[in-house]
RNA sequence: GUGGGCGUAGCUCAGUUGGUAGAGCUCCGGAUUGUGAUUCCGGCGGUCGUGGGUUCGAGCCCCAUCGUCCACCCCA
């Protein structure tokens, strides 16, 4: 006997119970995404390697530790892709979507990275994500965000909290980078070896360490806001007085910094406290070198992800949204019932196209049967058993506890179905 | 990559200081009951994750290994 075989770890099937959430997700951000004049993109998610080191940096986490990356049969290294925006780029570039006017996109699937599954994080998992070009302006940012804020609340998600932080241009950055390595080389001794890595390695990211010693040198830390420019305040100025007029609300963290090399100026963060330690639920920012990075002319570019696994979490967890009612179930026993089963099924449903209608014609007990439809959520139960068959009637059956039931001729059930659909 | 919890019937779990495996639910069959519920009876189903070790004897102790969950880390 052959042993049955796992799925790779981390890599998890999403099952019928949990598929609701799934496609209540999905096509509500699709909905949102085309309300705001993004279109879908697919690309492959296998890339070559190199499309992921430029973008995201070689010393990031993601990109050094993280990557499922293998030789192909020519020996060129290709690798999974670990997100998004880094592909879309590359087949924006290659497609000539750049350039022109404003270009919006949006895309979703599976993304792969080789971490230790906890909750809120496995090995292959879902985002769906948009990314604006060419616009430079503070309003670019404004809009993505005003996005994200209407799927929330299309999703009937509250208490998603949205953080907000600038990290200048690219020169600002590096010069606080700098700044912000030299004080911290300073505080080695009172840093542990993984800190003191990180401090050499992307001195950015020992800012939002969980860590309390780190946190309490991190008081007196230089400041990123003393290195910005004039312009690179004034943009972050215009998007907060854009976020106020909507009414958006957010919360200034000075220590947000994000994980990939790519982005700069504005970057934010909707999270939760719902979801354990895994409370990032969308994120992004602005990433206008990228372009340029990957090999096209300069264009400028925002953007943001959110992890379908959390959000399909906080969806449950809420509960807000009920799994579309099966409405009938048709039992059919004895055994001549099968074709007269099939035929009422097929009238049913060519009548009423909403319908939504089980048909288990392989017989059983009525009382196996009756368990299966009140186990599939249905309604009603339309019963054929001997009798009806005979006197071309059917019994109607309410479900969920009520112990009505009645019986109407076949040929009316179609109008009477209709009714009852109506009155739901 | 690091740390901790867990791994016993299809599911949820119990299993006492080591003495040859249990419950509930599910499933199947039957009895009762005027319908599918309730109650009752019976049945199917486990080499206790795997491999070593200690012991007269291990689900229980030790080692290893795999899986899983949570946290660190990282990130969506």
């Amino acid at each position: 006997m052959n042993k049955p075989i796992r799925s790779i770890r981390g890599m998890n099937d999403i099952l019928p119970v949990d598929m609701h959430y799934w496609q209540a997700l999905e096509s509500t951000a699709q909905q949102v995404f085309s309300a705001h004049g993004y279109r879908q993109i697919r690309i492959p998610v296998l890339e070559k390697t190199e499309v992921f080191t430029r973008a995201i940096g070689a010393a990031t986490d993601v990109v050094a530790k993280e990557m499922y990356s293998f030789g192909d049969r020519n020996n060129q290294s290709l690798s999974l892709r670990p997100e998004g925006t880094a592909g879309i780029v590359r087949a924006a570039l290659q497609n000539g979507l750049l350039y022109g006017p404003v270009t919006r996109l949006w895309y979703g699937g599976p993304m792969f990275r080789y971490e230790r599954p906890q909750k809120g994080r496995s090995r292959q998992f879902h985002q769906l994500g948009v990314e604006l070009f060419g616009a430079p302006g503070a309003d670019a940012d404004a809009e993505i965000l005003s996005l994200g804020t209407q799927l929330w609340n299309r999703l009937g998600l509250k208490n998603l909290r949205l953080e907000l932080n600038t990290l200048g241009n690219s020169e600002e950055r590096a010069s606080y980078r700098d700044d912000l390595q030299f004080f911290l080389r300073g505080h080695r001794g009172t840093f542990n070896d993984d800190t003191n890595e990180r401090v050499e390695r992307n001195p950015l990211r020992v800012l939002d360490s969980k860590d309390p010693q780190v946190r309490a040198v991190l008081e007196d830390a230089p400041l990123l806001g003393d290195h910005l420019g004039e312009a690179s305040r004034a943009h972050f100025q215009q998007l907060k007085s854009y976020l106020d007029q909507l009414g958006i609300e957010y919360f200034e963290n000075p220590k947000l910094v994000r994980g990939l090399d790519y982005y700069c100026h504005t970057v934010f963060e909707w999270s939760t406290g719902d979801l354990g330690a895994q409370g990032t639920v969308c994120a992004g920012g602005r990433y206008d070198n990228l372009v340029e990075l990957q090999g096209g002319r300069p264009s400028p570019g925002i953007g943001f992800a959110m992890g379908e696994e959390r959000l399909v979490e906080l969806l449950s967890q809420n509960d807000d949204i009920v799994p579309p009612p099966v409405h009938a179930y048709l039992v059919g026993v004895g055994k001549d019932s099968a074709e007269t089963a099939l035929k009422l099924a097929y009238d049913l449903r060519a009548g009423i196209p909403e319908l939504q209608l089980l048909n288990n014609v392989n017989g059983g007990s009525f009382k196996a049967q009756f368990k299966r439809a009140d186990r599939s959520g249905a309604r009603l139960a339309l019963v054929l058993g001997e009798d009806e068959i005979s006197t071309g009637r059917v019994t109607i059956k309410y479900l969920r506890g009520e112990n009505e039931q009645l019986s109407i001729d076949r040929d009316k059930l179609v109008g009477w179905m209709q009714d009852f659909i109506e009155r739901l």
